[in-house]
DNA sequence: TACTTAAATTGAACCGGTTCAATTAGGTAT
DNA sequence: ATACCTAATTGAACCGGTTCAATTTAAGTA
């Protein structure tokens, strides 16, 4: 493999100009730069990411952390959600030459150990992290190293300006404004896990959006889910088995959504006419199941590239420009899974 | 932050010394590892990667591409099998402290500078393929650069013992013959995009289950999708316009099979019983879908594994120990998707 | 006590880039 | 011809680890 050095010598100048050619210095003069170019085609030579790494302390990488929590021994999948942030995350990394890195860890001791020696062997330039939970030790570790990192999602009273999240409450308020005014009266929650951060806030809006349309909260119709599709069938059986049932469920995601339905069509009942459901996320299935999923829709996509760009400029030491708010509003997607309850 | 000299001063040895006692040496002696021990714990000492990479030639870090294919102007939304097939992966990288670096890009000529951007630049020390294509211009640049890489799927011949496949064609088989047993006749085919390079594989099974059932194929009954839940859509309305349709359907992927049911449902037709559906892949959603898809079952977390243990061993040029054989038997799961035609 | 051998430690050289103070080349004004 | 200024180029020092030949220390033996 050749180096800097042997570029040098085939080139006839010092290694200074050809790091300033492949830094796109304005120094060289241009009859220089052609025969570097020409040297650096001649002897296909590619600089090391690591020896650069080294003196400009940059490693062009970022990361994201999956937290494996397993709830009751058994493991939360990760949401095809996830997979969407992913690629807008990446999508928007390729044209600044940046590479996302990703590591699984079950949250715990070990979690945190991953997040030091990240953060302290300097292996990537910045962290996005998504799913805080309460008091989440991760980004008190983070802010206290002053490292650079994003959030999707808020935490703890919104303060900083590192995080651009979606207003769950409003889309939640909106999908209960919908069910009330459809008529129903007795709604189910299906929460999320306690341990999440944005269980607080989704409560708050489902708070609001009940009291708003005066519909009585009944602590009978919640249930705590966790984000699986099992959770959400469990939930709804634990719903339907009550004296007094609900006409319509919202469900925190989608894929508890589906298994809410499944719970439904079980009970040899129809989905959008004997109880309604509602999701949130709108992935890219919630158009095709049966009956098509009436859910709260985030753009996903644009988060994953806004939340990089948030990034880089935190790196970087930019002034920060939010891209259109850091308080995104969802939209209610109504499809067929709501109705009128009988 | 302190450096390995600092440490050395710190312990009063040499930065010799240290390096051993970091890369677990036995020719330290207890006492002095002690004491370089608690100074890395009084400065809080971490190697910086970059260093060591430069002189260990090792980054730690896999990597992995996925290539945004457009279809008539359409991307091609990422499977949410390729999440499992990541979280198989890093769950195995984990154990190593290796990473897993993601990049999305287009297919065509930026996607082919990246890849030698990456092999020559020595970002990674790795690489996993999957979704190869006809003719795949990847494979024969790794190849020739000797820069282990491993595939999911196989490639022109099975040549290579880099790669772990599941036998789709088997899988399809046995799809063929339980719809053929179940007494179907007219056995539409949706077809993975024909860039694909398991499209032929995929195909051959379809061809030996049929002849092998008897089942006679007909052309009007094959459509070529592209892995998204639109085109399962498209095809089944196509394939149900048809003068003499079909009774049952097999999709390449379980996406595809949620159009088809939609598609299904939207006619007023009863999956199941009006026409069958069988998908491919088995992904979470698939046993709570309504009805309940029969497809056929990879062990993609498994298969993630198995493909992290096989580059690693790639890497170190260690003899390949193929963890149970390079091709898996897929399952055909039978769920309420398929049922006997009226 | 001297000699041999094994164990432990040392530190300069190396990995391959970037940076910047110092030097040289080229051009213009006096 | 000389002084002066700017543009271009140089190369040693640096980033922070690992490696290994050379050296020192400790243990074992005669």
């Amino acid at each position: 493999m050749p180096t800097i050095r042997d570029v040098a010598r085939y080139a006839q100048v010092s290694v200074g100009t050809v790091s300033n050619v492949l830094n796109g210095s304005t120094l060289v003069k241009d009859e220089t730069r052609q025969r570097v170019l020409m040297a650096i085609e001649a002897l296909n030579y590619h600089p090391t990411a690591a020896a650069r790494s080294l003196s400009t302390q940059r490693t062009n990488t970022i990361g994201m952390i999956r937290s494996e929590i397993r709830l009751q021994g058994n493991l939360i999948e990760t949401d095809p959600m996830v997979l969407d942030l992913i690629d807008g995350i990446t999508s928007a990394a390729i044209s600044s030459s940046t590479g996302l890195t990703f590591w699984a860890i079950p949250a715990g001791e070990r979690e945190m150990a991953l997040y030091k020696q990240l953060v302290t062997s300097r292996q990537i330039d910045g962290l996005i992290l998504f799913a805080l939970r309460e008091k989440d030790p991760r980004v008190a570790y983070l802010r206290e190293q002053e490292f650079p990192f994003v959030i999707f999602g808020r935490f703890e009273s919104d303060e900083g300006d590192n995080w651009i999240d979606v207003d769950g409450a409003a889309g939640i308020e909106a999908a209960v404004r919908h069910l009330a005014e459809l008529g129903h009266h007795r709604i189910a929650y299906l929460s999320p896990p306690h341990e999440q951060y944005l269980t607080g806030l989704r409560w708050q809006g489902f708070v609001k959006g009940m009291s708003d349309m005066n519909v009585p909260i009944d602590p009978a119709l919640i249930y705590e889910g966790d984000f699986n599709e099992k959770s959400g069938q469990l939930g709804t059986h634990y719903f339907l088995d009550q004296p007094n049932p609900p006409t319509a469920i919202f469900c925190n995601n989608d894929r508890m959504a589906f298994g809410a339905m499944r719970a439904i069509q079980a009970r040899g009942l129809v989905v959008g006419q004997d109880v309604s459901v509602v999701g949130f996320d709108d992935v890219s299935l919630a158009r095709y199941s049966n009956p098509p999923l009436t859910t709260i829709s985030q753009p996903i996509h644009h988060i994953g590239r806004a939340l990089f760009d948030l990034l880089i400029n935190l790196i970087n030491q930019q002034p920060i420009d939010l891209l259109g708010g850091k308080l995104l509003k969802p939209e209610l997607i109504i499809r067929q899974s709501t109705g009128m309850p009988r």
